[in-house]
DNA sequence: GGTGGGATTAGCT
DNA sequence: GCTAATCCCACCA
């Protein structure tokens, strides 16, 4: 069911503004592909990263080895090291070129638990995904997956409604609009949307 | 319950 | 040499 399908999206749904997508993903599926099996978690927290007036932005001090496929083509990966030992995962938005990108910040586990749960040293499924270093570990997201489409995979988004067996489809969401968490520059920028009570999003 | 520090690398000053 | 879009565990109360 989950393997193999190219994803439902098509490549004009990543591009309308970055603020927007932040937004849309909430509620859609991501989807991991990987020797050891098929993950799934429901988006639930992202934030949104602006090649204007946003210091945070890895992209604001132009292009680097690290961020150049923050630049790339819209509707990609893009995904670095943090602190030396932990990857984030982003969406890349807008134009070629521009700079911009939505992070994951949190998802819902929905599918492939067990195997989730191994890679993360058998915690409890509330704590899986609940930050950005804790899904790419408990979804095998590494940099690999830097650069990778996220219609054809391995790593794939899906629509609201794209497994209704899975879990209940969740038409509309309502979204919450705060500040973003873990920066010092830019941290008064209201970035960061989650759905609203939502177990599953970070701890502030 | 809360606080402090360590892990470990890319990039900036 | 310092900081970073982080997480975890030891320690104290």
């Amino acid at each position: 069911m989950v393997e193999s399908q190219e994803s439902d999206l098509s490549e004009a749904f990543f591009s309308s503004s970055t603020t927007s997508l932040a937004k849309k993903l909430l509620g859609m599926f991501l989807v991991s592909e990987s020797d050891r099996g098929v993950s799934v978690g429901r988006i639930v927290e992202t934030e949104a990263y602006l090649s204007r007036n946003d210091p945070a932005c890895h992209a604001s001090k132009g292009m680097t080895k690290r961020n150049a496929q923050m630049f790339g083509e819209p509707g990609r990966g893009y995904v670095y090291l943090i602190y030396g030992m932990y990857h984030c995962f982003n969406v890349v938005t807008a134009k070629n070129g521009v700079g911009e990108a939505v992070l994951v910040r949190a998802l819902e586990p929905v599918h492939g638990i067990e195997l989730m749960q191994k890679r993360r040293g058998g915690k409890p499924i509330p704590e899986l995904c609940s930050g950005p270093g804790k899904l790419t570990i408990a979804l095998g997201i590494n940099e690999k997956h830097n650069g990778g489409c996220l219609r054809t995979g391995p790593l794939k988004l899906y629509s609201r409604e794209a497994f209704p067996d899975l879990a209940s489809p969740m038409k509309r969401v309502k979204v919450v609009q705060t500040t973003r968490i873990g920066i010092t520059k830019g941290a008064e920028l209201p970035l960061r949307f989650y759905i609203e009570g939502s177990s599953f999003v970070s701890k502030t």
